[in-house]
DNA sequence: AATTGAATTGAACACCTGTTCAGATAGAAA
DNA sequence: TTTCTATCTGAACAGGTGTTCAATTCAATT
């Protein structure tokens, strides 16, 4: 029983793709095994390589993938002029961004330790792209004298971590909406770069 | 070859400990062998089960050894009378801890999803008595009108990934001093608390 | 010098790992 | 109906996993 009716490479190539996304993303790299991954997609583990060359690389085009995406999805929502606008912007979009993606964020920062050398750079290569996204409009803000804040490069970590922590504990439905989350978080932002 | 001179259980326990900590925090604990700890230890694997039942054992350890330390060691180092005090001496601490056992807090939150449910729960409980002396800081200030927020817990979660994210850049000898950064991560707070 | 007992080894257990590939399968093309 | 070929299987490979335990080693005690 080889192959089953209306199972396809079309198919299968991103069934194999999401199903290592959520169990990387619960379970963890290492700890997952091509197997399973091949489990949860209804295939065996041979048939995995046909769409990936190894589980190494599978990680990585995730992860490459959820950064080309990011940086996308940021070029088209950017906007503002005057630099408490566009950070006003940045902190909604990256919230939202992150609880509508949470998996492949919460992989991108998880499992970057997995990667090979050569791997790890192209990633952060990406994320600093990202990063240096926001630290421009900081220093934009300060240059302005919009901001009041004593170092750009530490401000910008800190605001991004910040708003990363968001996914270890908001959940959907809860007592919070997404839009009153964003006022809060836009809140305490401001406060932060002193504006 | 059995026991090397000044090879006791007293030098090999701790030994295990800190070769399991160092090595789960570089490469995570499903990726680390018990070969590999006990190769780092200069003993064979089969010696480690005089100390620890077994591996998921020796991560809830290191886990809960590092919470009980946290909270003894806030115990010890809280002080300041008004909210601001408070804060700021709630600041400066948990940037010191963090920078001093990076492997611990590392560990302590990348690699919660590798305990047993009822394991979990334990260390939850701990990193909720932690968090909740910020709470009450924030709370505080709240009442008194020091500060000025939205969401009390919202900021407690926003204000600790702020710090955690510290662990994720800074390097010790760069180009600033643990003073002057927690000098910058004091402003920040303060301005997210509106104080 | 003989005995004791804590500390450690080395081999074994049953099973899992990523990966390869000859062979089977079945939908589409001829 | 036969041929073709993309897709997938099943078995194998070489090695690794956590864990157990009888046998060994050696410092301290008698």
């Amino acid at each position: 029983m080889a192959r089953k009716t209306g199972s396809h490479a079309e198919i299968t190539g991103p069934a194999i793709r999401a199903a290592a996304l959520s169990l990387f993303a619960r379970s963890g790299y290492a700890a997952v095994s091509m197997r399973e991954i091949a489990g949860e997609v209804g295939v065996r583990a041979g048939a995995l390589y046909l769409y990936t060359p190894d589980k190494q690389t599978l990680l990585f085009d995730l992860l490459r993938d959820h950064m080309e995406h990011l940086l996308g999805a940021w070029a088209d929502a950017k906007s503002g002029t005057t630099p408490v606008e566009r950070l006003e912007v940045f902190v909604r979009f990256h919230i939202d961004y992150h609880l509508d993606r949470s998996d492949q964020v919460f992989l991108s920062y998880m499992e970057l330790r997995n990667l090979t050398d050569a791997n790890f750079q192209s990633i952060e290569t990406l994320r600093r792209t990202y990063e240096d996204e926001l630290q421009a409009i900081l220093a934009d803000g300060l240059d302005s004298g919009d901001f009041t804040l004593a170092d750009v490069r530490v401000s910008t970590m800190a605001l991004i971590a910040m708003l990363n922590g968001v996914l270890t504990w908001y959940r959907e439905g809860g007592r919070l909406s997404r839009d009153h989350l964003q006022g809060i978080y836009w809140n305490m932002a401001r406060g932060m770069v002193g504006a």
